[in-house]
DNA sequence: CTAAACTCTGTAGCCGACTGTAGAGTCAAG
DNA sequence: CTTGACTCTACAGTCGGCTACAGAGTTTAG
């Protein structure tokens, strides 16, 4: 007799905090191996379920799609040292991390320097006849040049 | 006779880099008041259609959804004075943006700390016993408390 | 004058990560 | 033994920001 805990997706819906729908989903996805099926056609997780599923969401709010965890879950069963491609998509991760952190910071500053034009514009000044001092102060990087405009009478 | 300077939606697609598509879909999402139509059904705009565009994409680029660039649209079209709500719009995006990028840079602090630990380990030592070290050393935060597993046996 | 290039409307599809629904079977408490 | 909670499958819908297509009319270059 071999006795094993054993959970219910509802189970571990409740202790992860992830639906029943996105576990099955994420069965669809490949994320969680088929579980073992009762004869009833239920699945019965293990603890290690848990453990996979609190992997995946953190590996998810570390910015991971679910196609990237798929993957290193895959080495991660398949062969001995998923270290390597593991350590390899960390260090891309890392690197997109970096430059998604840079260009946000890049935006926060022109954002901040917006709101510092304005918050220092007196309201009724000359150049709020623009239309808008917003729409008016964000340069437009495209180039405006080679435009061949339709001339018309209406 | 009043002359005026029109493009067709063709022109402002070529001039803005945008796809006639998306400018159409523009309109459909309030972002491009309906142009003037010739009689012929044909889309009309002005100059300022093209800086409007611009804006759009420069304030998509900033991290606006379509939903708060309408807003701001809206509001320049309706009132005098759009930047108090531009103002608060701007503020609320710096602090998401702050937040976002000190999360990013948590996350990033972590996946670093798990390259070193990965880099540091010899390969087979005693732990890689472990399903997957990545797997294995990535903290749960999620509490796995009052959990009522189903006994079973197969 | 014709053919290519453009425009129109309306509708459907795409991506990722789900959520919701219907209809049927299963399990557990009272 | 019934009732309610749970589970199953299969498929449709959601969101945002588009893109693609069909089928028809219009404009423009040669």
């Amino acid at each position: 007799m071999t006795t094993t805990t054993l959970f219910k997706i509802g189970d571990i819906a409740k202790q992860t905090g992830v639906s029943v729908g996105t576990l099955r989903y994420y069965e669809t996805e490949k994320l969680l191996h088929p579980a073992e099926r009762g004869e009833n056609g239920y699945r019965y997780y293990g603890t290690e379920t848990l453990e996979q599923v609190q992997f995946i969401k953190k590996a998810q709010s570390l910015g991971f799609s679910l196609e990237e965890i798929r993957h290193i879950l895959e080495v991660r069963f398949s062969g001995e040292k998923p270290c390597e491609l593991v350590q390899d998509l960390l260090a891309e991760k890392i690197n997109q991390l970096e430059n998604q952190i840079q260009q946000m910071t890049i935006f926060k500053t022109e954002l901040e320097e917006y709101r510092e034009l304005w918050g220092k514009t007196p309201d009724d000044q000359e150049f709020s006849r623009e239309i808008c001092p917003l729409v008016a102060s964000v340069p437009l990087k495209a180039s405006i040049e080679s435009l061949t405009p339709v001339f018309q009478s209406i």
